[in-house]
DNA sequence: GCTCTTGGTAGCATGTTGCAACCGTCGTGA
DNA sequence: TCACGACGGTTGCAACATGCTACCAAGAGC
């Protein structure tokens, strides 16, 4: 069994959300099944995880539903596992690491994957954090407050 | 020595992203220093890890160029860690994290802390992927593919 | 029926984590 | 200047998680 609640008592979000997703392996899972990955040998073959966390992780993901089991659309016997909406809901997660790794961790011109919009062949724009209102806001321009039960 | 290099060979930015990082600690330590903790004790009492612990990712996270030792603003011997640029890109991660956390893990009027934009005390607008034209993008309007080195 | 692939489980060695105890330095008040 | 508490760690150890390999059962193809 997977460490269930380690931050899950938080008050913060995020620390909910990370111990929702389990361990990297899991965001990594998430992030090829972005990518069409949907069975088993899949994500093994992909991420060169051994079977028996990958088994441990698909579990924890599906009961987390963030993806769900569903009978193997080429209509053999097996199963595959795709996104719910709140995996999906994961997207600018995925983008926001994808645009950091991009930045910071290949040399110019050093080969890497890359995001693109279907339609143009384009990069994404980066992701921009706004406030209600649209403006662009810094980590400066931000405060973490509390919100009482109302 | 925390595991360097389990995902570091990859093309993916994700992988790398996800790499450097380290571990989920990190990760709140790194959401702890946007919310203004700047102190190994700070982060300590804040996050209730073990001391042997956050020693390692405070150095992981220094090593890896998102933190940063300097000496303390206070005039005292002690030092700080705060957020170089690099981890200050960090920025749109945490809240990509928070905002999945907050749609999806809190009970309605559940109490939890909340990000805000500090002019106006709103919350922030939610993230959106966009293509390089500003069209709001699903993850399935984009794909990945490999870019070899020009 | 035979064999290969798929999707796992089981057992074990190793690595990582968390806990508690300890320790040197800094700051402060008397 | 000396004592004492807070700060910022380090060390040792037990417990747990991870990864590797071998094994296995059911499906698919022939």
């Amino acid at each position: 069994m997977v460490s269930r609640t380690r931050f899950d008592d938080s008050e913060c979000p995020v620390a909910r959300s990370v111990d929702a997703i389990g361990d990297w392996w899991s965001l990594l899972i998430v992030r090829d099944a972005f990518d069409g990955s949907r069975r088993f040998g899949e994500f093994q073959r992909s991420l060169g995880v051994a079977k028996n966390i990958l088994t441990a992780r698909l579990r924890t993901l599906v009961a987390g539903g963030v993806l769900e089991s569903v009978p193997a659309s080429d209509g053999s016997a097996y199963r595959e596992y795709v996104l719910t909406p709140k995996g999906k809901a994961l997207f600018p997660v995925i983008v926001a690491l994808r645009q950091w790794g991009e930045q910071n961790f290949f040399a110019p011109g050093e080969s890497h994957s890359e995001l693109v919009d279907c339609r143009q062949g384009r990069p994404l724009r980066a992701l921009e954090v706004l406030s209600a209102d649209g403006r662009l806001l810094n980590p400066d321009d931000t405060t973490v407050h509390k919100v009482s039960s109302q």
